[in-house]
DNA sequence: GGTGAAACGTAGGCCGT
DNA sequence: ACGGCCTACGTTTCACC
């Protein structure tokens, strides 16, 4: 991992889907030489994956809300109980374990205010061991460099 | 945006650097066909980008922090100046305006504690107007579909 | 790490529906 | 307007130096 190694997945981070070619040429290397230093870091698991970037309006997932979660039992089956639950769960784009006062933290992405208030009591409302509920509804997002 | 874009943006959103070949096949359509959707949906704003997904620990950046903060001032000036701080921090990978007790949720990626702390006191702690600082380390994450 | 050539994928014109 | 076909062009990928 030197610096052009750095270089590749700085320019990869920024451009995912990047030609080769170009990529090659902004580090300073051939093609093949590119592409085999871009094999090694997705196999030895730097590079785990590509993603295309949606915008969430477009999606119709306009409400995005961070919802501290708290289990009623420290259990592993409550953890793992609620974890299943949220892997399940299309509006939880991402689910955290955390210290703190509560466990977890989501992430969630609805259409609007009335999806997340379904989503909220029918989903959220209805998972063994959930105590807590606090969220925090995004009103924006001045940085966000995810993925 | 019919089932067919759906299902597109389903693909590039789990293999952003799928060809355009393979992904014709999946959703059911000819290459040209696809990959002019495609193109229809990033010039219309609903694909805004493509990234690759690193992982922290190869990155360097094993230790994970969402962090809570408040400022003692409610103004535009202040909010700005904070925004402002926050995108010119390496460290900072999100920043969110929420509502709540406080005003920003953070996502923090460090090497470790000790350079957590070193952000912590060095950089949050002289950023002007900033009041509460509350961190919530991750633990680990049993889902994570960002970008 | 670079070179070259074959295999592969892309991109755009064109026509049918 | 939209999908499929065809083709020239560019890119990837491999054995080899």
């Amino acid at each position: 991992m030197d610096r052009i190694d750095q270089n590749i997945l700085r320019e990869l981070r920024t451009d995912g889907r990047i030609s080769n070619q170009d990529l090659s040429a902004r580090v300073g290397l051939s093609p093949s030489a590119c592409l085999r230093r871009v094999a090694a870091l997705e196999k030895s698991g730097v590079i785990t994956g590509y993603r295309a970037v949606l915008s969430p309006q477009a999606m119709g997932t306009g409400f995005i809300a961070y919802v501290a979660v708290g289990l009623s039992a420290h259990t592993k089956a409550a953890q793992e109980g609620f974890e299943r639950a949220m892997r399940y769960c299309d509006e939880v784009r991402e689910c955290h374990n955390i210290t703190g006062t509560v466990e977890y933290l989501l992430r969630v992405e609805a259409a609007d205010l009335a999806a997340y208030k379904r989503f909220h009591t029918e989903v959220l409302g209805t998972v063994p061991h959930v105590n807590a509920l606090t969220s925090y509804v995004v009103l924006g997002s001045p940085k966000d460099e995810r993925g």
